[in-house]
DNA sequence: AATAAGATGCAACTTTGTTGCAAAATATTT
DNA sequence: AAATATTTTGCAACAAAGTTGCATCTTATT
């Protein structure tokens, strides 16, 4: 774990800071995706607002997280599986959002089926986000 | 057009204000989504902040328009074909946002595929939202 | 250990979204 | 058509979310 977390860190060329090592342990720690609020929360204490949104950029210029797309107003970060270029990452694996616990999972296991766009559309990116009730809070 | 908005405010029992027929011309006006953003800026010296909020909030509730989620942290609208229920609506549609023109628009031509969950996941809405360069941009 | 490069915290600010309330506009009733 | 009831609007004030510049501290390099 430790190791991992700077294994990612070195690889990606990022020095190792105090809130790169937590930010990165936050997101080992769970398999689901955090939104911005909730890394803030869980750092607050030990890290400056400002420091967490800049660490999350960086993250994302390095393609070691990627956003997930959402209806309500909150971005929400997972760590990509195996390391993503920067910036273009392609991760085809689909979203699930419980509505009852709010928690986002990737579901790796699961793959996007292939669509056909109308005549020139290019698709670069497919994102696919599934909403329902997750089989922890189904009993 | 204007009949068509009368109609539309008629049908869900919504008074006919300026900011509501205004709002709507504006989605009538294009086929695209419209982020909120937007829609503040064309309406911005005629109707308050506030209005344009709480306008888009009614419109949401009664099913007329409804949101297509996004990575970057700006809410986007899009008016529903049929009227969808109040609430619950049901647009099994692909959106597709283009890279370079930032247009988002509805593909209700494609269909959003079935897909299999694992054990105890159970779906209520599917969202499909495919990046890439749109046809106008193309060449 | 000294230096260069990079990350952090603070303060100040902008942008986005929310709430209460009085004034205005819309719909309804007589 | 006027009077009343119901909604909607704008304003002000606020809360939350996100950004930027700069001095200070930390990490990496020599």
């Amino acid at each position: 774990m430790e190791e991992a977390i700077l294994n990612i860190l070195k690889r990606n060329q990022l020095s190792v800071t105090g809130s790169r090592q937590r930010i990165l342990e936050l997101f080992l720690g769970q398999q689901g995706a955090l939104a911005h609020g909730d890394i803030e929360k869980r750092t607050g204490e030990k890290f400056d607002r400002v420091t967490v949104y800049r660490t999350l950029q960086v993250f994302l210029n390095k393609g070691i997280i990627h956003t997930i797309p959402t209806t309500d107003n909150s971005i929400r970060y997972a760590l990509c599986k195996d390391d993503c270029e920067a910036g273009h990452h392609h991760d085809n694996h689909v979203h699930f959002v419980c509505e009852q616990c709010e928690n986002t999972v990737c579901l790796d296991e699961v793959t996007i089926p292939e669509i056909s766009l109308p005549k020139g559309y290019e698709a670069r990116q497919v994102e696919m986000i599934v909403t329902g009730i997750c089989p922890a809070c189904k009993r």
